[in-house]
DNA sequence: CTACAACCTCAAGTTCACTTAAGGTAAAGC
DNA sequence: GCTTTACCTTAAGTGAACTTGAGGTTGTAG
């Protein structure tokens, strides 16, 4: 009982470790997020890494990132063994999004702060208050993460003028 | 052509102002997270002020807020006037929210940037490497924003040691 | 006065991210 | 040897956040 070399997890323990349900890292598994090999007994044996992909997983997710997003970002890492560079890449196009991301929140919180302290309340000469224009999206389903990806649509708010 | 009052809104307009689907700003209304009057025609109107509620439901969703949060949080300035009061206490209680929210997303980077730095690659020996097991959620649905309003369940990462 | 755009309601469909259920295998404990 | 526990698969169900469609009314423009 002296060797405390890592060994690979089954579904059950990196559910528990994870904090995730094992039927959510079936699903992962599904849609090609994390992976794992099969023993004799057709059981799943992840490796040790694959927990922080998890965690990574659920951290993005827990601020808004769609799974299909992450998986994106997941399978710029190539397959299994992860390179040095590769994981540089794929942080560094990360990082912008979330610097993106970070920044929409804090124009979120400074919107709602100053919309105390200026005329917002009696309305009329916000200075916030154009910047409520904005903001696309289309296609069914929720939408999370609306400053997605690439094209935007940049809705052109014409009608503004045009007003008797 | 010289008047030019801030007049109420048709929902076409504020639909084009706000960058919404039209059957958005009707489910936003079904919902009770927006209120209108109605013509003599049955049509809604907006007032203007409603824009800004729409711009925070979006924004605060960028971020992956659930309607459900921004509801009792719209909930809490007393209907249509609001009190400036109101408004303060209100935006106080999501300038928590909204730190706990940066907080993790720089959580989120720090991780992927550091795990490049360190033995994360070839594991076993690296200080991010215990900070995995965590996050819990339960019950069924999609599982936005996991640092959840009250009650968290802190899930024990017991099987730990016991490990051959 | 007739088109036509903009609005209305209500019901049903869709996507995402899961969970639950049903039915089966396999190694481990008594 | 039998039962329990952990795992397997596949299919169907669920909740959130919308969208789409069908069918109807209103009001302005030609």
């Amino acid at each position: 009982m002296s060797s405390r070399i890592a060994k690979d997890l089954s579904v059950g323990q990196m559910a528990d470790r994870a904090g995730v349900a094992v039927s959510t890292l079936h699903y992962y598994e599904a849609e090609g997020l994390i992976s794992s090999w099969r023993t004799s007994a057709n059981h799943r044996r992840y490796d040790r890494r694959e927990l922080r992909r998890v965690a990574i997983i659920r951290t993005a997710q827990a601020v808004g990132v769609p799974l299909s997003e992450i998986k994106v970002m997941l399978d710029g890492l190539p397959d299994g063994r992860i390179k040095a560079e590769d994981w540089r890449q794929a942080a560094e196009v990360w990082a912008d999004r979330l610097d993106q991301q970070i920044e929409t929140l804090q124009q979120l919180r400074s919107q709602m702060g100053a919309c105390i302290g200026c005329g917002c309340l009696s309305m009329d000469h916000c200075p916030l208050y154009n910047k409520d224009d904005r903001m696309a999206g289309r296609g069914a389903g929720p939408r999370y993460w609306v400053g997605g990806p690439e094209e935007r649509d940049e809705m052109e708010r014409k009608a503004d003028d045009a007003e008797a």
